[in-house]
DNA sequence: TCTGAGATTGAGACTGATTCTCAATATCAT
DNA sequence: ATGATATTGAGAATCAGTCTCAATCTCAGA
C-alpha cells in the first residue's frame, strides 16, 4: 500500500487535528464539534470517499452532523491540505487523505470501480516540459487512466468503451509505487 | 491549430453526416430533423462547447430543438465517435469534434478558462508502461494540467491554488503540437 | 465563570446540469 | 400510403452540491 506505511502514516494522522486547528485559527475560524467529528471521520478513511456518502453516514451518528456541515468542512480540509479532492467523472467528487502522502495518479477500472494509484516521475517531468514550453504555470494536474483491471479481465468483464460508464461507487483501492 | 488543418478537416467534415447516418442505421435509429440540426451545429464548432450552451442556442433557432434532444443527440454523436467528451470539472461536460483529429491532452487556465491542447507521445508511451505493469487494459485516459497561461501571468492574474475555481466558461482554445 | 461579538449550525429551500416521462408526432421499410 | 417504431418536446424529476437564516455555539476578555 504505497510503500512504507503504518508508522509514518500514523504519525501524520496524530498530527492532523493540531494542524487543522492551526489552520482554522489562522483564519479566525473555530474548532467546533461538527468539524471535529468530520475530521475524525475523514482521518479514519484510507480510501476514496465522497462527500455525500460521508454525510449520509454522519447523519445517522449518535451525534449527527448535517450535510451542509460535511460539505463545508470537507472544503476546509481540502484547503488546509489534509485532504485531496479528485474528480473521476460521474458527477461527484471524491476525497482522500493527503497528509504524509506523495503525489500520485490513478487507474480507474470501469468494470468494478476499483482505483489503483501509481507514481511515475518521468511522466511528471515531461509534463513540466510541456507546460514550460507553453509558458504555462502548472498549479495542479490530474492524470486518470480508465480501463479494465486485471481482475475484471480475468472475469471477462469488458464493455464497449463508448457505453462504459464511470463508476459512481469507488469500490476499493490498491496502491502501487513506480 | 494542431498541425495541418483545412483540407483534411474539411474532408472529414463533409463525410461526417454520412458517417452519422450510417451509425444510426446500424442501430435501427432514424435520422430526424432535430438530429440533423444538432449534428450541423456541432460540426460548425471548432472549440470546446457545452451541451446546455448549444441547447440554449438551438432553442432560439428558427427551427427550435429541445434541450432534451440536444443532450440525447450529443450522446449519440459521442458514441458514434464524431464528438469527444471532456470533463474539466466545474460540473458540466464539454464536447469537441473528434473526426480527423488525433488524441491530445489539455492545459486548462484557471485564470481565464482558456484551453490549450498538446500532444506528447512520450507521455503516452509511459502511460502504456504503467498500465502494462499493472495488468490493466487502458480504454481511454485524461490528462489535464491546470494552472495559469502565459497571458494571465503577464496580466498578473494568479490565485491561491486552493481557492482557484475551475472555469465554467471555456473562453478559447489554442492548439499546440508536441 | 460570565458575557457578548461573531462564527457556526442545521433544516430545508434552492441551483444548475442532466435525465426522465409520456402523449403527440415523425420516419421509413414495405 | 400505411403502420410499426422510433423520436420529439415540455416540463417534471433527479442529484450533488450550495445557500439562507434564525437559533446556537465558541472563545477571548472581563
Amino acid at each position: 500500500m504505497n510503500g512504507k506505511d503504518g508508522g509514518e502514516r500514523e504519525m501524520t494522522r496524530a498530527q492532523a487535528p493540531a494542524a487543522f486547528e492551526k489552520f482554522l485559527r489562522g483564519r479566525g475560524l473555530k474548532l467546533t464539534r461538527p468539524r471535529w467529528v468530520i475530521l475524525e471521520a475523514a482521518l479514519d478513511r484510507r480510501d476514496h470517499f465522497s462527500a455525500d456518502e460521508l454525510a449520509d453516514r454522519l447523519r445517522k451518528n449518535p451525534r449527527p452532523v448535517s450535510k451542509a456541515s460535511v460539505y463545508r468542512t470537507l472544503a476546509l480540509l481540502k484547503e488546509s491540505g489534509l485532504l485531496e479532492e479528485h474528480d473521476f467523472g460521474g458527477g461527484r467528487k471524491f476525497y482522500e487523505q493527503a497528509l504524509g502522502r506523495t503525489h500520485h495518479d490513478h487507474l480507474v477500472c470501469i468494470g468494478c470501480g476499483q482505483i489503483t494509484e501509481f507514481q511515475n516521475p518521468r511522466i511528471e517531468h515531461m509534463q513540466d516540459q510541456v507546460t514550460e514550453r507553453e509558458g504555462f504555470v502548472s498549479v495542479f494536474h490530474s492524470l486518470k487512466i480508465f480501463g479494465y483491471c486485471r481482475a475484471c479481465r480475468k472475469r471477462g468483464v469488458s464493455a464497449d468503451p463508448q457505453t462504459a460508464h464511470l463508476p459512481r461507487e469507488i469500490v476499493g483501492i490498491h496502491g502501487s509505487t513506480t
